[in-house]
DNA sequence: ACTATTGTATTATCTAATTAATACAAGATC
DNA sequence: GATCTTGTATTAATTAGATAATACAATAGT
């Protein structure tokens, strides 16, 4: 599996596995049922605290990206998250409103913003190598 | 002008000056010329340090939202923002990228986001009541 | 049952962000 | 031009966040 860490480009290490881990995920490179390197392994190999990998995961089965099996590993989960759908929804809806009251205050119209998104996504799906820039 | 702070609920104090103001503008409860409470008195009423509401005015002038006419007091900006329109652009794209690949992660099509992204735009430009939650 | 391997918990250290104390600079207003 | 009011600057104290050190708990595999 294949992650780097930038020494301190502001991003804390924890957000840079997660973030890196949510990318492999989504691009497929990581699939359902697939296991992760143990805490140890990972953190071995980044030259990093055990705790540190330990919150990345912790926080990637909170998002419902992996689940973890007590002594027995780490896997990517199955389903897109365990958090129900309305929860799901929930959150996104927060993201969704203030994108928007964002873009009032840039004096783009919901047109405009609407296409953006359109055309990102096209980008998005189509090269795969972005910078990493999730939450 | 009304403020209110919770003191600590984990969102430091000069961003929630800054995300209400910019949502009192967005809501036209404050219109472009209109003067803000001076920084000394809007720290007295918040009992906060003047700097922290300094600091609050100079994101939201960087923002865009004010602007400040040195020893003559701080206002309500004209146009939407000065900064150029492909800045702002720009700030807009990483917003809707990140909102497109965790839209992804949720396993929420491009169709869905852009449906429930319309639907809260009228929830929004309807009701005007909203609890306040900016970036 | 034993042991190696897995994730967990607790505490300490370090670093960055936030807030405060205080003094300053400059223009408005009389 | 005196002075009051405005935002600014500098520095210190506080608080929160990230990482590390270390010890623990549970279970898979034998």
């Amino acid at each position: 599996m294949q992650i780097h860490i930038t020494a301190s480009d502001g991003v804390p290490i924890y957000l840079q596995v997660v973030n890196q881990i949510k990318y492999l995920v989504a691009a497929g490179r990581l699939v359902a049922g697939e296991e992760l390197p143990p805490i140890r392994t990972l953190a071995e190999k980044l030259v990093v605290n055990p705790n540190t990998i330990a919150r990345a995961y912790r926080e990637l089965e909170i998002a419902g990206i992996v689940e973890k099996r007590r002594t027995a590993g780490t896997y990517v989960s199955d389903q897109g998250s365990p958090l129900a759908r309305r929860e799901r929804m929930k959150i996104l809806t927060e993201r969704i409103d203030q994108l928007l009251v964002e873009a009032g205050h840039m004096d783009v119209s919901l047109d405009d913003v609407l296409k953006l998104m359109q055309q990102r996504y096209s980008v998005i799906h189509t090269s795969r190598q972005k910078d990493a820039n999730d939450d």
